[in-house]
DNA sequence: CAAATATACTGAACACTGTTCAGTATATTT
DNA sequence: AAATATACTGAACAGTGTTCAGTATATTTG
């Protein structure tokens, strides 16, 4: 019988509705400020009709990572695509940090907020892997081809996240007010920053 | 008369009562889990009188932030004392990351925790600006003498801070799990990318 | 010293939050 | 047509930051 099915199909749309409403409402006000109540509202259900297709809020935040974290990858498949596996490197800490300021409540969700990392969640860690994944690639491309100071993948992909998602996060907070730039110099000087910290790194 | 002299007392008195509470509160559950209620509770007033000390919680973050900034700037000069620039910037790097691991709570409310910036508070940013200089005026000297690869001080200061911001954070928010490391390893590892780090830019 | 005033504090109330669940209305199966 | 299963509601619960009329105490004034 064809009934279980589009029921199925129904259970699949109205988690896509909830999903879109919640995503567009997180993007423009922030997760924290986003209730259940607003998205409830934008959608023209009750606020429980939502917890009947998602378990807590913290479920729509790890659902809009998974999502966030495939974007992200495909930004970097996207703009990453020097074959000089140093230049792409280059052109990976670029983009995450490009990406960061121009999706800045996006990324203040997949990185910065609070909230208990969910183990479970197949597209979350997924997503969330083959991102690292391209990084680590590149790293070991680099390391294998011997143009880095660096032998140890591990440590290359810590300084290179580290770095890219400091001076994110930092902007994104705020900090780096205490260098008195505009937001065009921002981009630069991070910019240039990135690059020659790799620059530093190669040998 | 002495009496007005008493009232200032009681009243810095009062403020500082009420700050203990929240500091110790703040460190021990986090700021966003600690209810204006539970400082009231913890002190024996009610909720309405912690806003005749403070206008609202932000500004009792703020307080924090400022003793915090305070806080890391002493863990500076008695951690980075060497005479050599290029060493004493590991030792900044080195005592930075160590801050965060070892006061987590601590460091998500200086750096992390989303609050309208002041601007106003004067022991905020002077102890901000003092902590900041620390790093600059190591890099200045390091410049100075033409040790570093680096040769503009905003720029090294961007990426010092950038990556040891971001170890931390990324650490605090359990996205270093990706790398499966036990947190000795994690502390060690942070503290061998500094030094290869700063190894890195120095020529 | 008593009355008037100034100060300090209270705690109920407001408008929110995430979450639950008994009850209802609709759809499906018997 | 009756019984059952599903989908949804919206009031209720316990919590949040914040405000403010009212009270109780301390100080000043006549």
């Amino acid at each position: 019988m064809g009934i279980s099915e589009r029921k199925e199909r129904e259970k699949t749309e109205m988690k896509q509705l909830i999903m879109s409403a919640a995503l567009k409402m997180f993007l423009e006000d922030g997760y924290a400020k986003t209730s259940i109540r607003n998205i409830a509202d934008a959608i023209e259900y009750s606020p429980g009709t939502i917890y009947l297709y998602y378990k807590d809020k913290d479920e729509l935040l790890y659902e809009v990572q998974g999502l966030a974290y495939g974007e992200l990858l495909t930004a970097f498949k996207k703009n990453a695509t020097s074959t000089n596996p140093v230049e792409k490197l280059v052109q990976i800490g670029k983009t995450y940090v490009n990406f960061g300021l121009d999706n800045p409540e996006l990324y203040d969700l997949m990185f910065i907020i609070r909230a208990p990392m969910n183990v479970d969640e197949t597209i979350h860690k997924d997503n969330g892997d083959q991102t690292f994944d391209f990084l680590t690639d590149c790293l070991k491309e680099c390391i294998s081809q011997n143009l880095l100071r660096l032998k140890d993948v591990n440590m290359g992909a810590l300084q290179v996240w580290s770095m890219s998602h400091g001076m994110v996060s930092l902007n994104l907070r705020c900090r780096l007010k205490i260098m008195e730039m505009t937001e065009d110099q921002v981009r630069e000087t991070l910019a240039a920053s990135i690059e020659n910290y790799i620059a530093s790194i190669t040998l």
